[in-house]
DNA sequence: TGTACATCAGTGAACGCGCGTTCACTGATGTAC
DNA sequence: TGTACATCAGTGAACGCGCGTTCACTGATGTAC
């Protein structure tokens, strides 16, 4: 049964949004062609009218969890901090960051799709990076923004790596969080966390 | 053919030695039983002789990985973040951190395993920790190792997840060294970067 | 506007392939006497 | 010390299974007249 060319176009880009949530929870090599497709509410066999291989719709969904930083341009290091760094964003896996949740599988995956997350990355420290007033200051804002972001990113890939209900788990991002928004305030007020948070 | 008990020990080692390289190259899912066993000079048949899964071999790897920590106890933070944050190690995944090469991976693993990569993070960072004088300092001094160890895993993973001749690649890593060695070296003196180091 | 036909998104069976695992077998090692 | 036998690390064929991909088919959509 044919569908028409508007409705073709929607279930392709509900493909992508179901395969980028499943990629997230579990991996590239963790999903297979015939599960996404089910979870997009298709049979398998549909899915190389809309994609030449599984590698290409990695790659695509590379670009669409990338793509919804577009919306809200400038964001708030502290704010970023405080929404990436901590425990429903490290249990969240499936809504959470493409890129925390799958840079090491990227890191083994031909060079287009990590391409897609280079290009992630940028746009990401563009956001992070508000404008300066002079050369100088630009970089160290770029600098500030590419340290935060890499701070961030490894307290929650190394929490995540830990069991469900290790205490090193939570450690690792109240510390890390901790520290960065201490950093951010500036070196004189220092927020003492609460003995253990919920986030 | 049996072959003698040294012999067998000495074998299974070689199985655990291939495998945690090959492992942190191409990923758990990225290896075989058979090819995993071929590069320890044996066919795939006799890998149940030594381990009763794949799954075992994973953990067991991981524990070999970081056991090696054991060996050279203090190390300082800043020649860690040397040898951590550079284009070798980064370009080195089979001979380096097995932290970095698959935390991403040990997140979607049972609980065996991500309790070996717990325990390794725990060891790196008692390595990490110099011993403080009082509980407040010990206190300060773990944070600081936790802070740095997040930090260097992060840049790394991200600096792997850009294509190979990705200009971002290396200016993640160049950033996060020098923001890192700064920050270690005291507020006092702040070392310029080369621009463009080797590593 | 109505009719005839080409298009093509989606279906479901089938493909070859490599995976983790099992198994019967081999023969040197290690043990019992 | 010498002989008979059990052990078991390693071999290589085979297992079922799920994977990514292909294919003949369907039938509503979109187009040509």
């Amino acid at each position: 049964m044919k569908v028409s060319k508007a409705q073709a176009q929607a279930n392709r880009a509900r493909i992508v949004e179901a395969a980028a949530t499943l990629f997230r929870e579990r991996g590239y090599d963790g999903v297979g062609v015939a599960e996404l497709m089910g979870a997009a509410g298709f049979t398998h066999g549909g899915f190389y009218k809309h994609f030449p291989s599984k590698a290409d719709l990695m790659a695509e969904t590379a670009a669409s969890g990338f793509a919804k930083l577009e919306a809200a341009h400038p964001i708030d290091l502290a704010a970023f901090v405080q929404a990436y760094v901590c425990r429903d964003h490290r249990d969240g896996r499936g809504e959470g960051c493409t890129l925390a949740a799958l840079c090491g599988d990227a890191a083994r995956q031909p060079d287009p799709i990590r391409a897609e997350f280079a290009e992630g990355v940028e746009r990401l420290l563009t956001q992070l990076t508000p404008p300066g007033d002079t050369p100088a200051e630009q970089a160290q804002a770029r600098a500030l923004a590419i340290d935060t972001l890499a701070h961030a990113v490894g307290a929650l890939v190394l929490s995540r790596a830990c069991p469900d209900e290790a205490p090193l788990a939570n450690e690792i991002l109240r510390v890390c969080r901790d520290t960065l928004l201490r950093g951010l305030a500036g070196a004189a007020d220092a927020p003492a966390s609460d003995p253990d948070p919920a986030d």
